[in-house]
DNA sequence: CTTGACCTTCCAGTGACTGGAACCCCTATC
DNA sequence: GATAGGGGTTCCAGTCACTGGAAGGTCAAG
């Protein structure tokens, strides 16, 4: 199969998975013509990678489930160990942005938005500044 | 003042301080021997984009309020208006973050975490991909 | 006079792609 | 057989906002 069809059944771009070759995560065949020959099990993969990258884990989590993936006397605890560790980075980030959003969320309210240069957003941060 | 003192009071480090120079968004006099000499402005205005950086403003974003701020004939609307964009963008990516974090964490409670291989993570990423 | 902390510039790397140029291949149509 | 188009290929550069490191200049203290 070429590229085109793999990107089109995998949902991911055609240069995405020529990134992911680069790197080492499939390592499709090629044909006479110098074309990438996928195989079924690439299509695969590369579906099981774009599914691990909405969830939001890096390119090496996700080197690393695919390598469990493969391994059939693997240990679940070693997947649920890499998705647990993402887990607490995910929640660490929604309160950072959580924080974020409330401060920035009070400013605008009490900004008035009009013709005038007085602007309690730029006085927070002028002040907060120092 | 040089750039360590700066870096001290502004809350940068003096590496992202040579940067905001470089792309133009604060311009230190120099000294006799090379080293930058910034003014209390300087500094100022340093702060300022530090406390808009933590509140997750772009680079870009950042140029702008700063001209606003420097604009004594500035209306509030347009600095308001940045801020709401900027909002929204928040409040998108709080959305999906939160959408991520809670498929994950299903999954992760699935997940028995022993020596077995079966693991409802691997299948999701599996099944979900194809 | 040397030590050590500071400053300078410049280059390269981060993560995960993405855009574009220049070129090759295959099929269909005239 | 020529040509047009829609694939494919490689390689280089750019994104965003820094960050690390090397190589070297400057300054105050002991």
């Amino acid at each position: 199969m070429n590229i085109g069809d793999v990107a089109e059944r995998a949902g991911l771009p055609p240069k995405t998975i020529r990134y992911y070759e680069d790197i080492g995560l499939v390592t499709p065949h090629r044909g006479a013509n110098g074309y990438r020959a996928f195989t079924e099990q690439d299509v695969h993969k590369l579906a099981f990678l774009a599914r691990a990258r909405t969830l939001g884990f890096t390119i090496e989590d996700c080197r690393a489930l695919l390598a469990l993936y493969e391994d059939e006397s693997r240990a679940s605890s070693e997947v649920k160990h890499i998705a647990e560790e993402h887990l607490a980075q995910i929640d660490e980030k929604l309160a950072q942005l959580q924080q974020m959003r409330d401060t920035l969320a009070h400013l605008v309210h009490a900004c008035h938005g009009d013709d005038r240069p007085d602007c309690p957003i730029l006085s927070d941060l002028a002040c907060k500044a120092g």
